[in-house]
DNA sequence: CGCGGCTTTGATGTTCATCAAGTAAAGTGG
DNA sequence: CCACTTTACTTGATGAACATCAAAGCCGCG
């Protein structure tokens, strides 16, 4: 947790040009100074439901995912993170507790800034915080329109919408492993684990797809835009 | 649209003491002079979709529908908003056009101030741009907290879920006019206003609720809740 | 080696959308 | 103000979509 890649200036950090181009030097400093890193396995907990805000995190590396779990024990994947994305949507401004359960699908490092140190840079600093606002904003969008779009479609067009996500979002390739299991395809878009398996021997029958375990093929992009579409 | 009351100090505006309580005098002074504030009749159109955001909005007086519509001419309500509630949820910051349409279901108060303005203001001032982050997402995640446990629940849970809404978060009481009709209950929830008659009909045989018209009154509350809750 | 979790396929049942048809209420134009 | 049209409301019957249940093979891991 102290080696010096985890503490590298955050001047270099990538994010830095994303969300921290309107801070000045001594700003700059005081994140630096303040700022933590830590290396998750694939699988472990970043912070759980209900633990008290007192960072704001975002990925250097990875895949996480934010997910929340009722009393039945249901879970549901409300977004998944990739690198620059910031984690906890905005609950770090609305709510004293997280809202939703964070975790690592692949072995991510996650960047920590006290919330506090946020708060008084964004006091002191207006034009930041509109830049901020606008990034986050937009990220919260987002989320909310795809689940509202998701929530009009049906089983096929799901699983169609979830495979062009990995495709041209997270991998950029017509052909990946898929990072998590059928079972958290179907967290994600809220449908049975049997249901995931089903339509994607379907697609792979009708020659949509390849499937080879977690490695999947796209075969047949468009059709599959049009299943996505389509509902 | 020039009446005095519509012009009405905006220091006297109760909307001043949850958001502008961070401005300075000159800063109170600009929003006066560069605000707007226009009444709808029920039905009108505040915004469509697709419009340029060019007005940062909230409600003074009335109830609004924040709604989208598909190429199917599906139509879906995203939230309603109460008076003191801003419009748009964050369009605001992250998107050149509205998302979401707008429309009057009552007759309703709109208070405009220019994006430019409040942006300007935001810049100039990072203790009302906290604020104003603090309060604006915090209805961000209600409404995406909404969303995600209203697609958890069934039929039934859904109506009881609206009617408690309705009862305790607009109207404060267990007999209220509804504002709406069973076709907009539907487009709240996602459910076919067919549902939403036979739902409303089985509650009615069932002592839960009466109903009379668009008269409703909540005879059973806790049973109302449970189901709400169960799903 | 055996246990638990993930994957797969098939059979069954429930939930809800859809279709149909009729009544009531609310606008609209002559 | 009344005939007319449209929109809202209501109930029943049918079917499609999907959850649930069941059973079996697979794989990794202690």
């Amino acid at each position: 947790m102290h080696c010096s890649y985890l503490h590298s200036n955050c001047s270099e950090c990538l994010f830095q040009s994303l969300f921290f181009e309107k801070l000045s030097p001594n700003q700059l400093t005081l994140i630096e100074e303040n700022h933590n890193a830590r290396l998750y396995k694939k699988g472990e907990i970043v912070c759980a439901q209900g633990e008290l805000v007192d960072n704001f995190m975002f990925l250097r590396s990875g895949l996480i995912k934010l997910y929340s779990t009722d009393e039945a024990g249901n879970v549901r994947i409300i977004s998944l993170a990739k690198p620059l994305d910031c984690l906890g949507l905005m609950s770090v401004f609305s709510n004293k507790t997280y809202l939703y359960s964070i975790s690592a699908i692949e072995d991510s490092l996650v960047c920590f800034v006290p919330v506090s140190v946020l708060r008084s840079i964004i006091a002191d600093n207006g034009a930041f915080a509109l830049c901020f606002l606008e990034k986050i904003s937009s990220v919260n969008d987002m989320v909310l329109q795809t689940r509202i779009e998701l929530s009009q479609k049906q089983l096929r067009g799901k699983i169609a919408h979830s495979l062009l996500y990995f495709s041209q979002i997270v991998y950029n390739s017509q052909s990946f492993e898929l990072p998590v299991s059928r079972k958290e395809i179907g967290e994600l878009i809220d449908v049975r684990t049997e249901n995931v398996i089903r339509v994607l021997s379907e697609f792979r029958n009708e020659d949509i797809i390849n499937t080879d375990g977690k490695q999947i093929t796209i075969k047949n992009i468009e059709k599959l835009k049009l299943l996505s579409k389509h509902g």
